[in-house]
DNA sequence: TAATAATTGTCAAACGATTGACAATTACAA
DNA sequence: TTGTAATTGTCAATCGTTTGACAATTATTA
């Protein structure tokens, strides 16, 4: 069985209000006492039951993070910068996998209300979760707009997208892809704009924008014959939309004898750490992970702290072009 | 303000206790008043508070998940294995980046403590954490020995350097090395035993193993510049401590202009998803990344719930060799 | 119709800590 | 020596839920 406070309190040889008191900074204590009490804590090895003391109205110091993955490099990068500093700043987090399932992610919702979690970062891509309108708990949420009262951390997609289009262009491609999960209706998803941009910035220096469509749902190896289909086209400028799709079309012009950037400039999207390290030759276009981590976390415990009401924007972070071998 | 089982008695018309019979299933209770207890539980978005219910006993259905990191993409798998299985059995983690830090860690350990989760599963690289010896709480290890009464689930990394040997060997290399972090002393990590067989097996073949040591604190342009120095010695087979560590190997093979396999085979470790999809051409030791978090979650559920001790086994699941283009 | 079973209620004591009110003791300065 | 401030204690209520004991009501069956 675990000591509770009554146990130090009589090992200390003090009354369980002191004990509290020392453990929650309260009234004058006399150095001794507190010194008392602190040898009493650590003969016991004690620990305040959180559960005792949330209920009493405490913070639970615990943050819900919901991302549709933690395998992804991507997110598991931002997962790490924000597990690192909500550590630094004394809060643990709650990891929800959304799985891109809606029942799991309203599943997840509920549960971390019922823990009574200090606050939510939501990163996932299901739209529709009603839920999140009525949750009155601080929220922030990563590159996707869940409800009116919910700010939002991007990096700046339409930037992005606009930023890969001049780039192909000013090294002479003209028959330009997209090549990645195309929407068509108008965009939902800040991702979309990525598309939107790039079509847009092709369409105004009077050429014609492509895409080429990769379902979320089908393999690699479906995925790399679709690519595969694609290089059969006339093509000479793609823009992935992420790296390891960028990865796939490298490989598979490789296999078909396509030399990079010769005959095709590729351009990613994403830059993470991994694909920095392990794939140097990549162009890509850097999102700033950590400077996002940093913002989501600092509007949250700006929420929690200090209840006020931070205003509705959509905090909307600068991208970096990483010029490489697959451009120039 | 979120409701509370007394509003949902005052609306459903009935006890308290009946509501919280109703929520745990207890006594006989007519379909009518479960179906009213109910209907006031939806319509007031009711969520019983977890922090009352597991004061008062209850388990929290929080389990602790400890690794040294979640951007490596092997524990990124590993830990989205085992978020999907604890989630189909009720739990929930509370995910813990020890950073091979391990003030961190110990810090991790006692706030799991203090919020009463059920069970930890541990796979992190730091020893001198005494603490685990007197946890009283179900945990289970990965790929460690943490302390004498704590379980262990790994791959057979003896089997597994074993069979690496033997492949390169099969494949007529025979100036081998171990390339990666090295260890001198006798072994005290489980991954320390790959290199162990690895260099055995050679032994016993009458070669002479070779190892290449690359700190886990070198940057990637630093290991990058060791494998190049690697390359310039009679080397024609290699076993990389993991699998980026092999993708380091190949690229700096290729811009040495050494052939693979032809001049040198190489064999990766671990054999992620990752990996098999976008490097389909390394050849690996694949380990059982599913059936791993499969068993750990399996013995954790077990101690947890039937509080019996579990036999103090290390458990060690056979790892399989992907053949692919590096070796033939 | 009586006896039995099922259903629901009331009440109160936990779970482990926090906190405010108030009292009692001690220490220190004037 | 007295007054004031610092220190510590006692006591009880509270956080939201669970649970056991017991009583009261209703329904079912013989």
């Amino acid at each position: 069985m675990r000591p509770k406070l009554a146990d130090v309190a009589r090992e200390a040889g003090v009354s369980p209000t002191t004990v509290s008191r020392v453990i929650n900074n309260k009234a004058h204590l006399s150095e001794k006492t507190k010194n008392n009490v602190y040898a009493a804590m650590r003969k016991l090895n004690y620990q305040p039951n959180s559960l005792a003391r949330s209920l009493h109205g405490k913070q639970t110091h615990l943050i819900g993070v919901i991302f549709p993955s933690v395998s992804n490099p991507f997110y598991a990068e931002l997962i790490e910068l924000i597990e690192k500093k909500l550590f630094k700043n004394n809060y643990k987090i709650i990891l929800c996998n959304s799985a891109n399932n809606s029942d799991k992610e309203r599943n997840y919702l509920r549960m971390l209300l019922a823990n009574q979690v200090d606050g939510i970062i939501v990163g996932t891509h299901n739209v529709d979760i009603k839920e999140y309108q009525q949750v009155e708990l601080p929220i922030v949420s990563f590159d996707r707009k869940l409800a009116d009262n919910i700010p939002i951390v991007s990096s700046d997609n339409a930037a992005g997208g606009k930023m890969a289009a001049e780039e192909l262009m000013n090294h002479n491609a003209h028959n330009l892809y997209f090549v990645g999960r195309v929407h068509h209706a108008s965009a939902v998803n800040p991702t979309d704009l990525r598309q939107q941009a790039f079509q847009d910035t092709i369409t105004a220096h009077g050429l014609t924008p492509h895409t080429w469509n990769l379902s979320t749902t089908d393999s690699v190896t479906i995925k790399r014959a679709k690519i595969a289909q694609l290089l059969h086209q006339p093509v000479d400028g793609i823009f992935a939309a992420d790296d390891f799709t960028a990865l796939l079309v490298m490989q598979t012009a490789k296999e078909l004898g396509i030399q990079l950037p010769e005959q095709l400039k590729l351009i990613g999207y994403d830059g993470t750490k991994l694909i920095q390290n392990y794939h140097p030759e990549l162009s890509t276009i850097v999102q700033p992970i950590e400077d996002m981590a940093d913002l989501l976390i600092s509007i949250l415990l700006e929420r929690i702290d200090s209840k006020s009401e931070v205003p509705l924007t959509n905090f909307k972070l600068p991208n970096t072009l990483l010029r490489s071998q697959t451009l120039e």
